[in-house]
DNA sequence: CATGAATGAGCGTTCATTCAT
DNA sequence: GATGAATGAACGCTCATTCAT
């Protein structure tokens, strides 16, 4: 029969997060103190380890809990009736809608991972199950022939990442950085990449003449 | 009446920007201690303070010598009779002959300058000098007919940025990153921004077919 | 109306001294969390003050229950036949019945007690009332010419103390320390001291022969 | 070419170690904080950690040193013409001369030493030099015919050193202790442990009629 | 100019104790 | 009475910086 009740020690944690993610953005793990956490939070310095083991916990729960929020955006892209479209609203919200500082603890993160092991591995999952999320809804459009990616599935989806973390870091990096131009622009580099098929509504796909796949060259990978 | 020659007192300050470095690229810069590099550098902590006001100073320091080597190597790329052969070696040479370090250390500048406005400015500073000698590079490329871009000069520079960034920041962070694999692939997608038109040596460039920029739809920007 | 009868409430507070006594003889007093013996006696932070007021009460409860437990061992002390006998048996007890930890303790309640006024108060009554009673117990044996103390009761019984804290001591510090040996080597010292008479069972003690004190020099003291 | 000179180095560190001394007499290892020392010695927090690299290794100098004093002592002890009168000399030095705190602070390293494994290691280390130094000096005095021990060397020497603690330990712990009338009543428990031959000066020693051996019962060990 | 011992504010974390439930 | 989450003053220790030598 605890003090509290388990939706209200949720809550709390959930509060220490959000506070935590702010300080840590602003400041960088290492220049955050736990006192500006707990401030921040309005929770005393003892209470905060109740809910996290170590300052290491504290940032490794942020990850995790990013986590998760993701693997909630892909189940919605997977299901999405235009992929293209999805994915320019997928890059519109890390970019647009989501604030500054989700960013500047992005690229945080990033560089504590590589020294700090359990970071490391916490972000690779976190990758991992973007990249294998976005290889079998690919290869899953691609059997329906609703994609006729021009490479490997594989390098196809490697290089949407990349440029999606090129998006991000240059947007978090660069104030200069003009959204409304480069969204756009990136989205024409990736069309020809992933090439969509044009779903005909209410009439029988694939034509003779279907034309896209004979204009879409073939990029490089190991194998063709 | 200085103990130490000018060019001694150079030497000094470039092995402590040697030695700091590689301490930040190893522990980054809040783990490193003015201790640990004055050791890795072999010089005292009073010492150290002769050359660099302080520990954000010498950071700064390293992002001023990292641009100063980085204007060298443009100077090398304008100069290039093959823009793309350039490029790639460019790309070749930031991902696999530069050690880790060196990238760990890049994405740590770009965490530190979403804080710290002097190093905010400096990288910011940096970022524009690739930018313009980009831009002026490839507005002459285009005006020579030796490129035809799919699109404005300044978004394809911004979107080769932008990728640029990526590739650096996921070889940094991402252990199974394949730069074997991905970097031509990257090339085959920077290929139709910049168009190059193919140069026959010492022949009239071949102006009876329809030239490329027909093929290369233009890509989007708020402007056409 | 309590909600726990008195039994199980004392039931509870040994509980919690037991727990206590062998958490404080592993890692000492100050390295003894009360969440550790929280831990240990399955009780919570807020229950155990019920029963103890502060840190400092349920160490000198602890010291307090082992007073009462010598005061039992004392009284049989004073029934035996054979004083010598029951002096070896209680120094074996200490030594080599008594599990490791409750040496441990000693140590450190004899050094708690050189600051903390309360422990001292509690542990000098409790060597007042082995003095006492060694004291009492020894003039009564010599009344009735069962001993022949080799000089003043009061210093006899201050070496014998004194040597009994010294076993103890080495016991608990001295990993090399060899009971087995050094046991029967003590009662030697100490048999002279004491000088008991022998026994003989259901005859006239015999008086024709020079009586052992004339070989047992009078020991130093300010008096004699 | 260091600031301070290597002997203004060494006083530093005695000075810090006698105040660390008393403080840890005073309240004890876990009551006494890095501060509390830094007060006493007129030290920056900081500096203290140039001397010592943590509390811990502060407790073992201080044992460390208590260690090389005593060997000092133990060098005297070997030389003097009569042993009986030095062995009572130094009990006299630890029980009476030596100001209370330092015996408060050998209790607390002995209570210590039950837990910390440097601590333990340090002090049985120092108890293991004072028995080597007794039974040595006892074996050539008895293959002097200066002593005629009534046991085992072995034995003996473990006797003195457990009533050498326990006179430490009660002077420390028992406030009534009268060492003015227990030192020698030791002194007359020894004695006969010891069995010294009386030096008759300016005669030729060890007449065929030397009695006392035969009054000196041996004691008991495992062998005899 | 170089040295390196010294400084001291501040770090992450602990834990005896309290008190709303 | 019992609970256990919360409190907050310290704790041991670090490290950017200074300054007497």
């Amino acid at each position: 029969m605890p003090k509290i009740s388990a939706s209200a020690q949720h809550a709390r944690r959930e509060r220490i997060l959000d506070h935590a993610e702010r300080c840590f953005a602003r400041a960088g793990f290492h220049r955050t103190t736990m006192q500006d956490i707990c401030k921040a939070a309005e929770i005393s310095p003892g209470a905060i380890y109740t809910y996290f083991d170590s300052k290491e916990a504290l940032i490794a729960g942020l990850i995790e809990r990013d986590r998760a929020k993701l693997q909630g955006q892909f189940a919605g892209l997977a299901q999405a009736p235009d992929f293209m479209a999805a994915l320019a609203g997928l890059a519109e919200h890390y970019t647009v809608e989501e604030p500054d500082y989700k960013r500047a603890l992005f690229i945080e993160m990033g560089a504590e991972s590589t020294r700090n092991p359990q970071v490391a591995e916490t972000m690779r999952s976190c990758d991992s199950f973007v990249r294998d999320s976005f290889i079998a809804l690919l290869t899953r459009l691609a059997a329906e022939d609703r994609i006729r990616p021009s490479a490997e599935i594989e390098v196809v989806v490697g290089l949407m990442l990349l440029m999606g973390d090129g998006l991000l870091w240059r947007r978090a990096v660069d104030p200069g950085f003009d959204a409304r131009t480069m969204l756009p622009a990136l989205m024409a580099v990736i069309a020809p990449l992933v090439n969509p098929v044009p779903q005909l509504p209410h009439a029988p796909a694939r034509q003779a003449t279907a034309p896209a796949p004979a204009a879409a060259p073939r990029i490089a990978g190991e194998s063709v």
